[in-house]
RNA sequence: GCCGGGGUGGCGAAAUGGCAGACGCACUGGACUCAAAAUCCAGCGGUGGCAACACCGUGAGGGUUCGACUCCCUCCCCCGGCACCA
């Protein structure tokens, strides 16, 4: 052992023991007791900043803290290998995606494996590998043969770069999540998932997923979006085709003056076809097509509008309203055809006052004063139905419910729940993605690849030379087959499957990583399934944790599986930051802000531990942190200080005893290292089990170490104090142990230990160590800490009371004061209320 | 607008009804050194004071309580999700 802790010099040989000795692989089959604790697998983009860093290490003191405990942990690991980025280069350098994937893997892998994170290599999966592929295509089958999967022609999300877009992949100001571009509406035949046929069970069991994050149950929860209301069938006066309408306030029903539909719905072309409107009114549907969808979906855009020219009739009172075209009401929501009613809703109201439509008032206020003739704005409070025929007099919350009932008794309408979330579209215009199995006939239609037959395999000879398109599709080789039905020539499917459905399943794969007759057998991933612990970024709240909800509900539903949620706890730590150089603003690691931190760098100067160490130290992992570069210090010296200590006592720690078996034959300051050691051993564990608190867990660590500092123990030193030493440190090892493994590794060894310390179980509670004989209380006079009192512990509180009102400390802050009350909280304080 | 999370020293933070600022960074002074680095020791919320000490202090204001960073009410600010959603 070298007085100077030399990282560089004991990290690869503990990284090589782990991965020999297989201390991270497990038996899946006959393991007893199982943990699966997964990070998510990252995208092989070729290099990792220490922002990424934080996630593998936080996951991996959670599969060091569990081996520790006696867990047959299942750590895997491994890549979401299909995406833009390898397409990209693919096209603008030249090196096929297959290449430039391996090789990022090959260095990713690399730099887990210096941070000295433990996983089941045995078990490493990639996506793009036909092996798994495969198995990807099988579940579109599944959803396929369910009828949950299907083409259509919609207007969809189109971004020049990454073809079609789910909707959960364009954010709130209408540009692409991925690249940062403006997404348009392009109509194109392509296929969806029923995401919507499950909205309602993936909103119910959110309730069970108490394991999970408030915050990311919340996100999925307003994903979904569920609104509870009427469907009304209104009617166009002129033709009599049905207009079914969703609202949320039938209670105001009597007050509609117009009808509202979006630009983009199909009964506009359809009723103005020929008439003498067409031209004004498709001309206005246009332009709206052209908007791009951010300003369209601005709240603070003007609102405009143009008369159909016909008119729809309310079922309630017989009256016909002019049918408007606006832009304020959106396709994709309830019927995409909104009742108006000015008085009551302010964006009619707005609408109404710009082109002179009535206003008729169906809920007065408490003063009655309710006029349209001088509304500023629409009432949108409680009231009482006025001017709605047999309604009249009800509070409007009754009259919701009694109003649909009307309907629902009628014919007319009925009580409905609608949901926010749309289809899911799953089909992109790309090569580098698993193909979708569906071959299309000229006679027989779309027709899905019989199972026996996957995988679908992408071609590798694929010209990535021109722009724009999809190079699948210019593969004869490909695309040329014949009809699995009838036999006659037909052409592949040369969309591929969305990244996304890839990583939908992953988890389940690790159970049977190998296995060629299934995707997964069903007895082990029940045995293993749901993920105990799933740890992985917030960005995924709702693409990626929604997705993978959905299709185990599909796989569990067509009986492959018993369990019904994928996760059983999520922790989704925050993102590291830094100050840009440029402006000094602080911002998420990346690339394009040149703000990262290579964690390559920092581990050859301060070693995989200090960069482990620093990483959880710098803040509640949950939460965002700023990568201060001096922070990292601190952490090496800690490791610094504590190695050296080691190396100066390793003579005495080896001859020293290994228990302490008689707690009342310590001195006091014996018993005080030790009992902080017990107190050190109540806190870690605590800070493992409640909410990741790994920071704190570390002061806590360094606490210890600083008392340990304290006590200056040497060769003249008493017996029992070398032994309460050497259990200190001994027990301080296997503490830091997930935090920092490799050094407590070698300390471990040093101190002539044969096994590794993963083995050596996680530290015991000693609730004796803990006791004291005494201790200080603080005496606060009116809540005000004026005095200390040292006190045998348990004190009667009679006797207590007395020594506390005689202490000398307080007695200025009585003199002429009247005491009214003592209150004693055990072993902490006295308070006196005084007047 | 609706929903959720925050606001504590120069900085990262700790304390979930009981002694605010543990632990660390930065900084200041000292020791060691020819010198520097490393290391070690001490100090480090604000104001006043030579000092003992006093007063103030957890976004603002109010409340509950013997006692509030912590619970309740009102408000301000920051971050995230949803949103012309009918």
């Amino acid at each position: 052992m070298n007085r100077q802790y030399d990282p560089q010099q004991i990290e690869s040989r503990w990284q090589s023991f782990w991965e020999d000795g297989r201390y991270f692989c497990v038996d899946t089959a006959t393991a007893a007791k199982p943990y699966y604790c997964l990070t998510m697998f990252p995208y092989p983009s070729g290099t990792m900043h220490v922002g990424h860093g934080r996630n593998y290490i936080i996951g991996d003191v959670v599969v060091r803290y569990k081996t520790m405990q006696g867990f047959d942990v299942l750590s895997p690991m491994g890549w979401d290998a299909f995406g833009l980025p390898a397409e990209n280069a693919a096209k603008q350098l030249g090196i096929h995606p297959k290449e430039s994937t391996t090789r990022n893997i090959t260095h990713m892998k690399r730099q887990l494996r210096s941070w000295g994170v433990g996983y089941d290599w045995e078990r490493e999966i990639a996506t793009c590998h036909p092996d798994y592929y495969r198995w990807t295509q099988w579940i579109f089958l599944k959803l396929y043969e369910r009828g949950l999967a299907y083409q259509k022609a919609a207007p969809v999300n189109w971004c020049e770069l990454c073809t079609t877009l789910a909707n959960e992949e364009v954010l709130a100001d209408g540009t692409c999540e991925r690249c940062g571009r403006p997404v348009i509406k392009k109509n194109l035949k392509q296929w969806f998932f029923k995401i919507t046929e499950y909205a309602q069970p993936l909103l119910d069991d959110l309730a069970e997923l108490e394991g999970w994050p408030e915050k990311v149950r919340n996100m999925q929860a307003n994903w979904i979006g569920r609104s509870e209301g009427a469907r009304i069938d209104f009617t166009v006066a002129e033709t009599g085709a049905p207009v079914p309408i969703f609202t949320t306030r039938p209670d105001t029903i009597h007050g509609v003056t117009f009808m509202a539909i979006a630009p983009e719905h199909p009964l506009v072309s359809e009723l103005v076809s020929g008439t003498a409107r067409e031209e004004e009114v498709m001309a206005f549907v246009q332009r709206q097509l052209m908007t791009a969808a951010a300003e369209r979906a601005d709240a603070a855009t003007a609102k405009e509008g143009v008369f159909t020219g016909f008119h729809v009739r309310n079922p309630y009172n017989g009256e016909s309203s002019p049918l408007w075209v606006t832009n304020y009401v959106v396709t994709d929501y309830g019927t995409g055809i909104v009742m108006a009613v000015p008085a009551h809703d302010q964006r009619d109201f707005e609408f109404s006052r710009q082109y002179d439509i009535p206003i008729k008032v169906v809920i007065q206020n408490e003063a009655g004063s309710l006029d349209p003739a001088s509304m500023a704005e629409a009432f949108v409070d409680d009231g009482i139905i006025v001017n709605s025929g047999a309604f009249d007099g009800m509070t409007n919350r009754d009259a919701i419910a009694a109003m649909t009932q009307h309907a629902k008794e009628q014919g007319f309408g009925d009580f409905t729940v609608n949901f926010r979330i749309r289809d899911w579209l799953i089909s992109r215009q790309r090569y580098w993605g698993a193909p979708i199995p569906i071959i299309h006939c000229p006679d027989c239609g779309a027709i899905p690849i019989p199972e026996s037959e996957l995988p679908v395999r992408l071609p590798d000879d694929v010209d990535f030379a021109a722009d724009h398109g999809n190079p699948l599709a210019r593969h004869d080789g490909f695309v040329a087959t014949t009809c699995p039905s009838c036999g006659k020539p037909a052409s592949r499917e040369t969309d591929t499957l969305a990244q996304w459905l890839c990583s939908c399943w992953y988890y389940m794969r690790y159970v049977n990583p190998r296995l060629e007759t299934a995707a997964y057998n069903k007895a082990d991933v029940d045995k293993w399934l749901p993920v105990d612990q799933y740890i992985g970024g917030i960005e995924h709240a709702v693409l990626h944790l929604l997705y993978s909800r959905f299709i185990l509900k599909v796989l569990h539903d067509a009986d492959t599986c018993s369990f019904r949620e994928p996760f059983g706890a999520l922790f989704t730590q925050g993102m590291i930051c830094k100050r840009s150089d440029k402006d000094g603003q602080l911002y998420k690691m990346s690339k394009s802000k040149g703000n990262v931190v290579s964690p390559d760098e920092l581990i050859e100067q301060y070693g995989a531990d200090t960069l482990r160490l620093y990483t959880l130290f710098i803040g509640p992992p949950e939460k965002d942190a700023e990568w201060n570069d001096q922070g990292i210090e601190g952490a090496s010296r800690f490791l610094r200080r504590l190695w050296r200590r080691v190396h100066d006592h390793r003579e005495l720690l080896l001859s020293a005893g290994a228990e302490v078996t008689e707690l009342s034959a310590l001195t006091e300051a014996e018993r005080d290292l030790y009992r902080k050691l017990h107190e050190t051993i109540q806190h870690v564990s605590h800070d493992m089990e409640g909410g990741f608190h790994f920071n704190s867990a570390i002061a806590q660590i360094m606490e210890l170490s600083n008392a340990l500092d304290a006590c200056q123990v040497d060769a003249s030193s008493s017996a029992s104090m070398k032994t309460v030493f050497r259990v200190t440190i001994e027990t301080m090892m296997r503490l830091l142990a997930p935090f920092a493994p490799h050094i407590a590794e070698e300390i471990w060894r040093e101190l002539g230990h044969e096994h590794s310390i993963l083995r050596a179980g996680w530290p015991g509670l000693d609730h004796e160590a803990l006791k004291r004989d005494s201790v200080e209380l603080a005496l606060q006079v009116n809540g005000k800490v004026r005095g200390r009192l040292t006190a045998a512990v348990d004190m009667p509180r009679d006797e207590l009371e007395r020594e506390a009102l005689a202490s000398e400390s307080i007695q200025k802050y009585l003199e002429g004061k009247t005491v009214r009350k003592v209150i004693i909280v055990p072993n902490r304080l006295v308070n006196i209320a005084v007047s």
